[in-house]
DNA sequence: CTGAAAGCGCTTACAG
DNA sequence: CTGAAAGCGCTTACAG
């Protein structure tokens, strides 16, 4: 019965007459053992077809995975990770300092499933876009090291975010220095579900653009509104999914008189391209749209999308850099950029030209 | 020491003043402890700060991880596999099947790295675009479940490719349908390096394509140009890396008479429009092009590119079922399915028109 | 350089 | 339902 099952490395030792010790040096530690003996182990390896030291029972000596692990966002599972371009964008930042490093990189499904984290395989976690600072818990009692995405977790925390504010500000002062006065904002629904519309109107929540990070996008938006004496409380607000086809048709519905929309999302503002070119504008001359998140949809679009690049890579690179290193904590801010394409351009009838 | 180093289960029972197995059986299965019991275990758990059983050493005894594993094709790092827009579409399918079945998924690179496949913590490996089939020897010995993409391993092993010849076959029968007689083929180069130029004529060796399954897409093609009386010898063919610039335009040069374009991969058929515009080449009425793999891009291209979808995301999920289920390994072969958008229409001059 | 022994942190029969 | 004991398959001091 012993010839079936998987042999295991004390098989290996007896059938080659040296010792257990011996055996696992031919493995890790082969400069350690004679060749000839190092030949012997090698041939009963082969006879019994053995493949190696048990990677479980290694790991619970020698206590290294070689793997770090990506903790999805909440609610999506890992198709969803591969699925959000900029989410995507995001994993390839990680992924270069994995192929730095020689680490597989391992991707984990909604952060809601404590046990998943509690019992993940990896060296090291990374939290992807966080909305609950909760979701970290497991990790911590883990001793694990890891890092936060998206939100400043406070000291002691590494954590690495994206100016969202000034994301929006820089969005909002492009569209009002061409001349736009009367806009549409998209917001982001985080969870599934139907469009919302928020007409204008003061004390709105501030939950209408969707998390917090959106809701600094919108305060840069407003910021940049009232330096021109506009107010975002006039402003038409749909918030949705950014897969929700129909809510790019809604927001051009509620805000037809807009020559401009914000949108705080990158798929969203293409699909308003696209809904307004059936309507029979032209982008940019009857409508300009500016998007947040440099997805590459954005450059391949007729016209091309004008973006805020959120910085996804870099955000990826520097939170895996934070897990490798044996550093102190730290807080990252990295600063937005404007990507100024043909999807923007002055409003109409206004005297500004393109820059 | 005992107090600051990381708590172990034996630590929590002892504090708890119950039995090392009574604890493990708070994890393992509740049910079977004393609620009153279970709360000092929990209490105690609280109190030092334990993290949950380990998980390595519940692997060891356990046996199972929760994750499958996806070993990139040769050459290609983990990054690559995040980039290439194909093999994304691939593990999106492995990754639904992730997600229906709880599990997590982890990419592994460069399967020449044998170690690592060795000491994988995986319940499972899927092999992605496989070139040599000795990449699978480490599974193997592991008793590992698994199964290979793009090549007929052979019986007893779970394989899953797609019917290259008829795809590369339904490509030229489009063109040839529509009056193309003069073509050009963008082959595939799989190493990193300078694109090739292979001038017509007789007996050109068959690693003109590229690998296996870009060789059976050429004998496609060459399949359909015979029904019209055509040579695919008389081709010129230029073989390139995906990302290569500089070979579309040096296609266009070599076969300046062709009025379409028979390109292996998508990203360079992409490539071949944008060149064949800034020529001053309307497309399709100067030339049509038609790439291979229906990614995302294919759909946003001006004009649209029609494509052979080779059917990747199918690919993935039928390979990560494949390694679930526990069923006699089987080989199985997907029909491609020619997707025809703008990219492609009539030769110019002829009578065709499009369908 | 080699071999016998301890132990990594758990889970799981097994007897009570 | 509980507790003492064995053992998962290795690696690593430690004495020779």
């Amino acid at each position: 019965m012993t010839k079936t099952s998987k042999p295991r490395l004390a098989d290996v030792a007896r059938s080659a007459g040296v010792s257990l010790g011996t055996a696992s040096n031919v493995f890790c530690y082969p400069a350690k053992v004679r060749p000839e003996l190092r030949e012997r182990v090698m041939a009963s390896v082969e006879l019994l077809g053995y493949s190696g030291p048990d990677p479980a029972a290694r790991l619970m000596r020698a206590g290294k995975v070689n793997s770090i692990g990506i903790v999805a966002p909440a609610r999506f599972g890992v198709v969803d990770t591969l699925r959000n371009s900029s989410f995507l964008l995001f994993m390839q930042g990680v992924a270069e300092v994995c192929d730095a490093k020689g680490s597989n990189l391992v991707i984990l499904p909604d952060p809601a499933d404590t046990g998943a984290i509690h019992s993940a395989l990896v060296d090291g976690l990374i939290f992807g876009q966080v909305e609950q600072l909760a979701v970290i818990e497991p990790a911590r009692l883990r001793r694990l090291p890891f890092a936060v995405v998206d939100v400043d977790a406070g000291p002691g925390i590494n954590s690495v975010r994206v100016d969202a504010y000034g994301g929006g500000y820089a969005a909002a002062r492009h569209l009002l220095d061409q001349g736009h006065r009367k806009f549409g904002i998209m917001g982001f629904l985080r969870e599934f579900g139907l469009a919302r519309y928020h007409p204008p109107g003061p004390a709105r929540d501030s939950s209408i653009a969707g998390m917090p990070i959106d809701q600094e996008k919108l305060r840069g938006y407003a910021a940049a509104l009232a330096e021109n004496g506009l107010s975002v409380d006039d402003i038409p607000i749909v918030q949705s999914h950014p897969w929700d086809k129909a809510a790019a048709a809604a927001l051009l519905d509620r805000a037809h008189e807009a020559t401009a929309i914000l949108s705080m999302s990158a798929m969203q503002a293409i699909e308003i391209m696209t809904v307004a070119q059936h309507r029979g504008l032209a982008v940019p001359e009857d409508l300009s749209v500016v998007g947040f998140n440099d997805i590459p949809e954005a450059a391949l679009t007729t016209p091309p999308l004008t973006v805020v690049d959120a910085r996804n890579t870099e955000k990826g690179q520097i939170a895996a850099e934070m897990i490798f290193r044996q550093a102190p904590a730290r807080a990252e801010l990295l600063s937005p950029r404007l990507i100024v394409r043909a999807s923007s351009g002055p409003a109409p009838g206004s005297e500004n030209r393109p820059q």
